[in-house]
DNA sequence: TCGGGGCATTTTGTATACAAAATACGAAAC
DNA sequence: GTTTCGTATTTTGTATACAAAATGCCCCGA
C-alpha cells in the first residue's frame, strides 16, 4: 500500500494522561472548585484523579507555565491567587492580541456577520445562568476571530481567556452580578458592517475594559494585592 | 527571631534540575547545536545532561508547550523546524506585544535614553560576531521596555524573542549575512526624544519586519513550508 | 504562657522499574 | 527482487521507590 494512504491522518487518537488530567485540572481551577487556598497535595489529588503522580506532576507544570498554578521549589504546587495587578495585566494582552487577531481576519465575510449575530442571540438567552452566559460570550469571540490566519496567536488567545474566565467566573458567583456583552457585541458587528475596522477595534478593548472595570474593585475589596 | 525577617527572601536558592536542563536546551536549541533532524531519545540525552529522564522530560514538555519541541504521543520529542509559516506568526506577535509594552512604558525617561543609545553602539561595535550582535541588539530590545510593569507581558515578549533568536541565529550561521539593525535603532531613539510614540511603534514594527523580509525567502529556499 | 529545639512524619524532587507501544530486522512468500 | 508478516529490541508513558528537605509535634526551659 501507498505511504500516502497513511499519512493522512493517525486513525485512533492516543491521549495522554496528562492531557487528560490537565483538562480536568483547568476546569477545577476555572470553575474555583480548586481554590487557591492552601498548597496542593500531589499524593492526595492524585489518588483523587486516579493516575500516578507522574502525570499529574507534568500537568501541574504546564499549568505552572501558564499562570494557573505557583509552584515553590521544595514546597510544591499551589492556585495562584486571583490578584488585581494580575487581572491588570491580563487583560490588555487580551485586547492587544484579540485585537491583532480581528486585523489579520479583515475583512469578514457577510456569513460570518451572520453567524456572530446568532451568537450574540444565543448569549441573549443564555443571560440568566452566568457560566452559560459565559461559554456562550467566549464562542462569540471565537467566531470573530474564525478567520485569523495565525495559529500561534489565536492559542495565545485562548489561555489568556481561560485566565480571564477564571477571574470573572470568581467574579460572578462570588458577587453575584452578571457581566452582560449583548449590546457591545452589536455594536461591534454593526462597526463591522460598515467595514470600520478601526472603531471595531476600539469597541472591542472597550468590551473587555468593562469586564476589568467590574473586577478591579471587586478584587480590591475581597483579596490581597 | 521574628517571622517577617525570613519572608523577605529565601537566602539560598534552590533551583529544580528542570530549570537547569531547560535552560541547556534551550541555548542548544536557539544555537541550532541541537537540530530538527530526528527524534530526541531521552535515554541517550539524559545520560549526557547527567540526570533522569524525569527532570528530562519535564524540561522537554514545558518547551514543548512553548513551542520549540514537538512531541507526538507514543514518538517522543523532536526540536520543532524552522518554518516560514511559524516565522510569519511569530513575528507579527512579537512586533504587536512589544508595542504595547513600549506604550506602557511611555512617557521613557531620559536616563533610558541615554542608556539606550549606549546600548546602541555596544551593538554598532560586535557587528563582526554574529551571535554576539544578535545580544547586544536583544539588550538593546530589553532597555527599550524596562519601564514597562506588565511582567505577563514582558514575559510573553522574552518567549517570542527566543524564538526570533532561534531563527535569526539559524539565517546567520547559513547564510553567512548580519542583519544589522543600528540605523533604525537610532531612527526609534529619535521618534523617542521627540516624543512621537506612534512613529517609534511604526518603526519598531518596521524593525521586526525587516528581519522577517530576510528570513522568509531564506526559510522558503532552504526548509519545508 | 510562650518560644525554641530536636525528633518523627509528611511531602517533594529525582531516580528507577515496568508494561505497552513503536521500531527494526529478518525470513518467507510471491 | 520486492513485499509482507512475525518476532526481537528499543523507546516511550506511567507507576513506584527512595533520599532529602520541609512540616508538624512534643517536650523542655524561661
Amino acid at each position: 500500500m501507498s505511504r500516502a494512504a497513511y499519512q493522512v491522518r493517525p486513525p485512533i487518537t492516543r491521549t495522554p494522561l496528562r492531557s487528560e488530567v490537565r483538562r480536568l485540572l483547568l476546569g477545577e481551577i476555572v470553575r474555583g472548585d480548586l481554590a487557591p487556598s492552601e498548597g496542593i497535595n500531589e499524593a492526595e489529588l492524585s489518588t483523587r484523579l486516579g493516575v500516578s503522580r507522574t502525570p499529574l506532576r507534568e500537568a501541574m507544570l504546564g499549568l505552572t507555565q501558564e499562570g494557573f498554578l505557583t509552584a515553590t521549589p521544595g514546597r510544591g504546587f499551589s492556585v495562584r491567587a486571583l490578584r488585581r495587578s494580575d487581572a491588570e495585566e491580563i487583560y490588555p494582552i487580551l485586547w492587544t492580541l484579540e485585537g491583532a487577531a480581528l486585523r489579520a481576519s479583515w475583512p469578514l465575510p457577510p456569513s460570518r456577520l451572520r453567524q456572530l449575530d446568532q451568537a450574540n442571540r444565543r448569549l441573549e438567552a443564555a443571560r440568566a445562568d452566568a457560566s452559560v452566559a459565559l461559554a456562550r460570550d467566549r464562542e462569540w469571540h471565537a467566531l470573530l476571530l474564525a478567520g485569523c490566519p495565525n495559529r500561534m496567536l489565536l492559542s495565545m488567545i485562548e489561555n489568556l481567556k481561560d485566565h480571564a474566565a477564571r477571574y470573572e467566573e470568581a467574579f460572578m458567583r462570588n458577587s453575584g452580578q452578571v457581566i452582560t456583552s449583548v449590546t457591545q457585541h452589536r455594536e461591534i458587528q454593526a462597526a463591522i458592517r460598515r467595514g470600520d475596522l478601526e472603531r471595531a477595534l476600539g469597541l472591542l478593548e472597550k468590551n473587555w475594559r468593562v469586564s476589568l472595570d467590574f473586577l478591579g474593585p471587586w478584587l480590591e475589596a475581597t483579596t490581597s494585592p
